[in-house]
DNA sequence: CGGTCCTGATACCGCAGCGGTATGACCCCA
DNA sequence: TGGGGTCATACCGCTGCGGTATCAGGACCG
């Protein structure tokens, strides 16, 4: 199976339509339907079902859907780390990622320590929307990347854990409820709309909450008593007025790992995870 | 990068030698010289350096070996897995890998009391050469492995722990340190020539000891007092007269888990996995 | 109930690019 | 300095990919 027949095997999934899909790809339609048959007829398996709307994966798709997006991430990231690793020589700078503004104090430690670091490398520091870094990771684009269970899936990733923090609520000041010792996260969710966070495609689930695009925002928001947010206890260290902060029962903790590829060899990598070992 | 040229690459990497990587693909060496210099131009790197006597990797070279191997890996469990799923139209038997030989009693077990589900599906076990349930895992040959820490290496999968055990020496009954009640890994060692265990590859590395390619066979010399092996206590069960056991006080601890593909959605797997947490 | 619109499939064609053979350029070594 | 070995280059034929034109069939509508 060659990558260009899973690519276009994934383009029409993703679109369930082989027109759109050939759009998408750049190509006509009558090639990408011939590709998907021949296809098909090597794999020995159906891998749609024809409709007059356009096509639906069968259970054999849905498998070669799931295995086929991580190899062809596999492939790129072999084709990127490669790319990398010819650019500077085996000296080439060693790109980590963690979700933009969360964490920062962490990091900075991270980096501080590192760089003091006898055989330190250049450390590119990518900041990337939420849930963005397991796929960095997982296609190449990241050497090593700052994830937090129970939200970024850990799987196939080496981790090292950094911390473990509950998590609290946070509300404005003024709320009739913000001098509470505690609370349990239903209560929590129940006194304001809380704010949705962007799915991976970047689109936001509907509700009643704010659209989230940067946490000061969603402060303000907070303190003009429109919305609550339940985050990790280190997020106190940025808080100023007008805000409440109420520890919660029932949230589950937060831990924070430093992940990278199973089988790097990247001696920035290594000395990085190291380096967080010690912190 | 297609696989094909990925496949190229891993075969003139592994051999060193264009001429003789062109012969094992079955295809002259001209056009693999050039597949293997469009390569390294679509890349934008140097992937080997050409010596009179073949080439060598450079170190983007070795990157891409690195990467390219788990890259055809994913591609190939793709394809395998999909391969499967419609053979039997989401009834699959989901195929177990584990070493020949050990654990037996532990298998045995685990299926009985998961064929005793009320949705379990078809087991096939497949027995295989030490060290190749990773490699099964990791391209589609198998859904789920019995391993064993720190013998394999178990980055990249899901794993649940099934049993720790100690490490004990099995050597001749008349031996003359037979009767200790512990040692260490060095003094073990130093008794009699162990066995060789095979490479991956099939062979064995050079040494005194004897190749071990049934465990029978290992403790028959045993007992002929020419070798001794360091075993996990389990293995105590399967001896017979003429063996003593020696407890190790330093040698590792022996973790046998139960590992699967990240992603996986097998329900068999699944299955499997829930009723081994239950042991 | 037939026309229209949408879907994917088929037929056919031109050419890019893959693999083959023949040969060259270069290095090591005797 | 020639011979054997390496990989690279030159050139050719054909496979197979992608293109356009068209067909086949179900859904929907008047």
């Amino acid at each position: 199976m060659e990558t260009r027949e899973l690519r276009y095997f994934v383009a029409v999934a993703e679109e369930s339509h082989v027109g759109r899909a050939a759009e998408r790809l750049g190509m006509a339609q009558p090639p990408l339907s011939r590709a998907i048959a021949q296809l098909e007829r090597r794999l020995g398996a159906d891998l749609f079902v024809r409709t007059p709307r356009g096509v639906t994966l069968t259970s054999a798709g849905e498998t070669l859907l799931r295995e086929g997006r991580a190899a062809l991430a596999a492939v790129e990231a072999a084709e990127r780390r490669t790319r990398r690793t010819a650019q500077a020589g085996g000296r080439a700078p060693v790109v980590l990622t963690a979700k933009a503004g969360a964490t920062s104090e962490l990091m900075a430690k991270l980096l501080d320590a590192y760089a003091a670091e006898p055989d330190a490398v250049e450390v590119e520091v990518v900041l990337s929307a939420p849930g963005h870094q397991a796929l960095m990771l997982r296609d190449g684009r990241a050497d090593v990347a700052i994830l937090h269970r129970p939200f970024d899936d850990l799987s196939g990733f080496d981790t090292d854990i950094l911390t473990v923090e509950d998590q609290v609520l946070i509300l404005p000041a003024g709320h009739p409820e913000s001098t509470r010792s505690s609370m349990t996260l239903a209560e929590a969710t129940s006194l304001l709309p809380m704010p949705r966070w962007p799915d991976l495609d970047g689109t936001y689930p509907d509700g009643p909450g704010p659209e989230l695009r940067d946490l000061t925002q969603i402060l303000q928001l907070i303190r003009l008593g429109r919305t609550a947010i339940v985050l990790p206890e280190s997020a106190r260290a940025n808080l100023r007025d007008g805000l409440a902060v109420v520890p919660l029962t029932d949230a589950p903790q937060v831990t924070t790992v430093i992940a990278w590829p199973p089988h790097s060899t990247s001696p920035g990598v290594a000395g990085l995870v190291r380096t967080a070992g010690r912190l």
